[in-house]
DNA sequence: AATTGACCTGAAACGGGTTTCATAACTTAT
DNA sequence: ATAAGTTATGAAACCCGTTTCAGGTCAATT
């Protein structure tokens, strides 16, 4: 490979004068500039990204870690990430952890190892005092409410009102036996945390009855639905954590001639617009926006995005 | 930050020898091995990335250039491509381009500056002269057929026999005016070009009339639907370039108090399991694991990825 | 005439690693 | 006893740029 002291030699300029040239520097003689362009396109000679890189230590990439890909959530915040992030120059690298805290340890340190300018975790296993601890190697930027002693960037939808708004106007139409579903329950997961919450403060205690784990894609949904089929009595409607889901349990009951039962769904996608059930839209495009805005610290450092309560 | 030089100095040792403790090479006596990790440890030492990478010549990473990332189309080649990467130790950086040769240009630049190890042209709109004029600097991966006389390494479903396959289900089952779906309609997109010649080995010369273009999204296809509902006389079955595509033009004619239009659409997504009509899986997340095992040089150079007509 | 400032250039340091090469001590086989 | 191989280490070259610093020319002010 031709690289930036061969240009100099051939041209018979100093290193420092064709990277000046390279730069754009406005001290380079006219004549000279000329000789070492056309140097280096006789050469086909382009500068080392990493070198540059490693020079301005910075690389103008930021890492988006994130438990897999192929999942509507994750996509549509990527999609407001990935946008933004190419309107400001930015390349954005995908981390896939499954969830595994080792994995998420390796992208810590590869954020530490000056891979990444910043690091966007739309969701996470590891503590959150774990990434504070990484948080002087680089800007840490998480897609949920941390609270307020948490140092770190955030950027998060108000889950909590918008709940409630759905939960709320499920109960003023009628629906007493409510069932939900949920992906992870364990600690680290806002989330479900959030979606007790706002059930106790509108129908009172979450029963563990009520409450399937484990719901991720449609299949689950409809797994979903069966579980819920066979309660006694019969939900009559279900809070899903994902309009795929909410799919999913509807069309078990539709598929069983069941009584029909009442979604509400999250994300806005295309399942709950031709099933034609409620959802509520977290604004995902907008929230990884505001998460890259915050990456690269043109931002206030917590972001609240507002959800809107779409009603079908 | 604390450098390979600082850990040579304070551990008394010569910057080779810190070199092989971090990459283990087995020529390093104990003591000095165990004392020189103390003292990373002590020191919060990191190796940069940046600098390993500039003196191997590797990054581990890998471009995918995309025309945006919001589209399933691309969400599961993506998906494909991230998960098998993963698997290998590679990190994905996603390209947009929106289609802009200027843009893709750019990213070519990026392989040729060594930023990339390879690039996977998931779509393009650069000629594929000038893609294999780039082909010196790095490995490029292209997912389409770009035919024998192309050095490129490629992977690509058969596109023209499930096409046949399932145009050829739609008139024995006795449909006569089919209506067809594209997206780009132009020389480098070979897609436009096979749906014609599936069409024509089927059917016979594909109308002007039968022919909606610049079908992505469900809206689109809910327009495509408000199209052909148009025609006199009315088409009976739609050939969608996706299933959300073809979600919409279904929901159109639904909406709208039609006579049933049949459809058949493509990537096997939620869209066409709801509302059961027959689609053909072209495996893309297949597609997409072997565009990243091109990539990185341990397959063949031009892999065929079978479809599946899925009838409903 | 002397000072100031703008313009231009190159040597060398710097970013932070890996790897080759030379050297040397110590084993092992002949 | 000697040749050959194994283990161990550091200096220096290498990967490839950017930036600082010092020094030079030249024109415009005081």
């Amino acid at each position: 490979m031709t690289n930036i002291h061969d240009i100099a030699r051939l041209s018979g300029y100093s290193v420092s004068t064709v990277s000046r040239v390279i730069n754009h520097h406005k001290y380079v003689a006219d004549d000279k500039r000329q000789r070492v362009e056309a140097i280096m396109r006789e050469l086909d000679y382009v500068p080392n990204r990493l070198a540059r890189d490693l020079s301005y230590g910075q690389t103008k990439t930021i890492g988006v870690v994130l438990p897999y890909a192929n999942h509507p959530y994750f996509a549509r915040i990527v999609d407001g990430i990935v946008q933004t992030g190419f309107t400001a120059g930015y390349k954005i690298t995908l981390l896939p952890t499954n969830y595994d805290v080792k994995v998420e340890q390796r992208y810590l340190d590869l954020l530490r190892s000056k891979a990444y300018d910043a690091l966007i975790f739309t969701s996470r296993s590891s503590s959150l005092a774990t990434l504070q601890r990484y948080r002087k190697y680089g800007q840490i930027v998480c897609c949920e409410d941390p609270g307020a002693d948490c140092s770190l960037a955030a950027t998060y939808t108000d889950r909590r009102a918008s709940y409630e708004r759905a939960l709320t106007w499920l109960k003023h139409t009628g629906y007493q036996n409510v069932g939900v579903t949920i992906s992870r329950d364990n600690a680290i997961s806002a989330s479900a945390r959030v979606t007790r919450q706002a059930y106790q403060n509108v129908f009172g205690q979450l029963s563990a009855t009520n409450l399937f784990t484990g719901a991720v894609t449609y299949d689950d949904g409809y797994r979903a639905g069966k579980y819920f089929a066979t309660l006694k009595p019969r939900v009559d409607a279900v809070f899903a954590n994902g309009d795929d889901i909410g799919a999913g349990v509807q069309q078990y009951f539709v598929d069983h001639h069941l009584k029909p039962v009442t979604i509400i769904g999250q994300e806005n996608l295309l399942s709950s617009r031709l099933l034609k059930f409620s959802t509520i839209d977290h604004h995902l495009e907008t929230l990884g926006a505001a998460a890259f805005n915050l990456a690269v610290g043109t931002a206030q450092t917590h972001q609240r995005i507002e959800s809107d309560f779409i009603k079908r």
